[in-house]
RNA sequence: GCGCCCGUAGCUCAGUAGGACAGAGCAGCGGAUUUCUAAUCCGCUGGUCGGGGGUUCGAAUCCCUCCGGGCGCGCCA
């Protein structure tokens, strides 16, 4: 079998080849992919640093190595070649690529396509922590790059053989819970009592509208809605509400009525029943989190709306296509009872320390500061990791003076059941856990793992990376946001998205309608632009570097020309195309032959070989750096060098009958790796567009 | 104030375990079609890699400093 990365393969050679003639072993052989086609296909840059080490000039600690390397890489490389001032020029034999590309077996049916690569020797137990949106809400922007990167490093991490748990960190719990509570009985009897939804947005509009007033105007306004309110709570039983059939818009309106109501009492008094409003949220918290009989409304309460969240969140993951199901939830609730346990351990982990000796390694201190229980982290040195405005050090609370717990203890109770309780296929407890939120959570980040470091329950054996990302602007740079102001829906974004889709799709048909694209009825346009539509807000999310924000645009996701969806996705189908043309006009011919050799004498033929050939590479980059953009980019150069390749080499009208099929199997080949590629990337071919 | 991210062509962005005259797309200009889908391909134009120092045989990449922008910084998540 031929190493599916030429790279490591190359990588592995020059570095012992290094070590044989006195180099350091162990050292980055210095093997790149070419700066410049004209260079070859890679390059070996180590001569420089050998020749200072061995005392020699460039091009003669150059010439040794390629002494050394040659004979094991006669099979691969053409003869090496030194250019000033000690550049090793690698090119691949021809005859090389073609086996490369001739192992590659046909997709064996039903079964996932490889493309001949193996999966690791030693796969990791990886979690992949992502989406993690918040109940009662709407998902918006914020949640999509979340969902859509997260997803993919799932899907690149499996292909490549790693054992992959996926954890949907839902804020399903906390201090708003109370809130949501609140919000979900009150749409719930509004809506019994005959209301629409759009009345109770005026009375939301209203509350707003009452921010900044005088108390005496507030007043009589409060009183009157807090009364109304009263009057559900007393008349109905709220056990009607407690399994409401209503819908996520309308839980998150009663949310908002909620939050709005509070936001507006500020420091009057208003009463409902024998309560101070502004205290039932966090009442009905703690007779949520209390639990027993004797809270069970809430407990059922918080069920349906959790339910509810689900449900909905659900409904829009398979619409996006993303691998997460009901089980991959797994959110801040489910580590409620861990929590006391985790202040337990901090304290009896975290003590003071000696400061008059440098510590052996980064620390943190458990003390009660103005009755929050906080941790301080310190560096070996002893100096604080994090300060304050006022340049104090800043500690991370775990523990409020009320007694309520904290996301950064939530999420250290969560890093220790992901590090010690939790099972997959393949054993217990993960060796790479991987976040994904957005970069605003950095600190926080930093905070809770050297948290989890200093408790011994974080190890150097364990690979944990905070995969940030920028935020989604609108045209104003400013946070995507609508003309209102509110954060825009996924749902509506989507439907946007594929109703452009379908606009341009069909100007294209009746533009003109050759054979290759129809005859497409109403269905079958409408499947092919969802594709497009759901595949260019996926694929403008991956395509350049997660950290940096980006101006979100419909115009730019679904143009035609450009490193873009539908680009990719024309390419994929231009391809598939040829397949129902030779086959219309020659009948059914198999590329995978046992007598078909791939040619590759014209250039265009071999830069597509060389491409298809570093997909392996290419996929070990973006699984190392969790960079999907990495594969966008590769994918691109594929889909133009594929386009090249079509225009100048003929398949249908080849020279020969050999040579078509050696096309045909080049044409296959890159159909395979875009479907898998673009698979990776969470996007869905389309066949003809 | 401290910390993190960012500044590359008119616009949007690649390129950081240092490597050869800095790349792509879009826009602009000029070409290619009796089509294997022109949602394509080819060519041209376009850059003090924010400024200045330093390390190095070699710096967009590493270090220092300054300028400009974004984000974060104690009981929210």
């Amino acid at each position: 079998m031929i190493a599916q990365s030429t790279l490591k393969l190359l990588r592995d050679r020059f570095r012992a080849a290094i070590g044989r003639i006195g180099g350091d072993p162990d050292a980055d052989p210095g093997v790149r992919v070419a700066t410049e086609a004209r260079f070859g296909d890679f390059q070996c840059n180590a001569a420089m640093a050998l020749a200072r080490k061995l005392g020699l000039k460039p091009p003669e600690a150059a010439q040794r190595i390629v002494a050394a390397v040659a004979p094991e890489l006669a099979e691969v490389v053409e003869p090496l070649e030194i250019a000033n001032p000690g550049f090793i020029n690698i090119r691949l034999r021809t005859s090389y690529l073609a086996r490369c590309l001739e192992s590659i077996e046909p997709p064996a049916a039903g079964a996932e396509d490889r493309l001949g690569l193996p999966k690791v020797a030693q796969p990791e137990r990886v979690i992949v922590d992502y989406s993690s949106p918040n109940i009662a809400k709407q998902m918006h922007v914020g949640h999509l790059r979340s969902t859509i990167i997260g997803d993919a490093f799932v899907r690149v991490l499996g292909f490549q053989g790693h054992d992959v748990l996926r954890q949907n960190h839902i804020g399903d719990w906390g201090t708003a819970i109370g809130m949501v509570i609140l919000g979900l009985w009150y749409i719930a009897a509004r809506l019994q009592r005959g209301e629409r939804p759009a009345e109770i947005e005026k009375r939301i509009a209203e509350l707003h509208a009452l921010r900044g007033k005088p108390d005496e105007t507030r007043q009589p306004v409060l009183e009157r809605i807090a009364a109304e309110w009263s009057l559900d709570l007393e008349n109905q039983a709220l056990d009607d509400f407690a399994d409401a059939d209503i819908q996520l818009e309308q839980l998150e309106l009663g949310y908002i009525f909620v939050q709005a109501l509070v936001a507006a009492i500020g420091p009057l008094v208003i009463r409902v029943k024998r309560d101070d409003l502004i205290a039932v949220p966090q009442k009905v918290t703690r007779m949520l989190q209390q639990g027993g009989p004797e809270n069970e409304l809430e407990r059922r309460a918080w069920r349906r709306a959790r339910e509810i969240s689900v449900a909905y969140c659900q409904s829009l993951y398979d619409r996006l296509g993303v691998l997460l199901k009901p089980e991959d939830f797994r959110g801040e609730s489910a580590y409620n009872d861990d929590l006391p346990r985790v202040i337990t351990d901090l304290r009896l982990t975290l003590k003071p320390r000696d400061r008059s000796r440098p510590a052996a390694d980064a620390y943190g201190e458990l003390r009660i500061d103005q009755g929050a229980t906080c941790v301080y982290l310190y560096d070996a040195k002893h100096q604080p990791r994090f300060k304050n405005p006022d340049g104090q050090e800043l500690p991370m609370i775990v523990q409020k003076s009320d007694g309520a717990y904290l996301y950064a203890t939530t999420d250290l109770a969560a890093i220790r059941y992901r590090l010690m309780e939790c099972v997959f296929p393949a054993g217990k407890g993960a060796t790479r856990i991987v976040y994904v939120t957005d970069a605003r959570q950095k600190q926080h980040f930093e905070m809770f793992l050297a948290a989890a470091r200093a408790l011994g329950w974080l190890t150097p054996r364990v690979n944990v990376q905070h995969a940030t990302f920028g935020s989604v602007l609108g045209e104003d740079k400013r946070p995507l946001k609508t003309r209102a102001g509110k954060n825009v829906k996924l749902a509506e974004l989507l439907d946007e998205a594929e109703s452009r889709a379908l606009r341009t799709l069909d100007e294209k048909l009746d533009q003109e309608t050759g054979p290759q694209r129809g005859p497409l009825d109403e269905a079958q346009r409408r499947e092919i632009a969802r594709r497009i539509g759901v595949g260019a807000v996926k694929y403008s999310d991956l395509v350049r570097d997660r950290n940096s924000d980006y101006v979100f645009s419909f115009d730019a996701m679904l143009a035609m020309e450009g490193n873009t969806a539908p680009y990719m996705l024309y390419a994929y189908a231009r391809i598939r195309s040829i397949y129902r043309k030779v086959e219309a006009r020659l009948g059914k011919l198999d590329p995978y032959g046992p007598d078909v050799r791939i040619s590759l004498d014209r250039p265009e033929e071999r830069t597509l070989a060389l491409r298809l050939v570093r997909f392996a590479d290419t996929l070990d980059i973006v699984a190392a750096d969790l960079a999907p953009h990495v594969l966008c980019s590769y994918l691109f150069d594929l889909a133009g060098e594929f386009m090249r390749f079509f225009e100048a080499c003929p398949v249908l009208q080849a020279e020969s009958d050999s040579l078509r099929l050696s096309r045909m199997r080049l044409c296959d080949l890159t159909a395979r790796t875009l479907r898998v590629g673009l698979g990776l990337l969470g996007i869905e071919p389309v066949e003809r567009m």
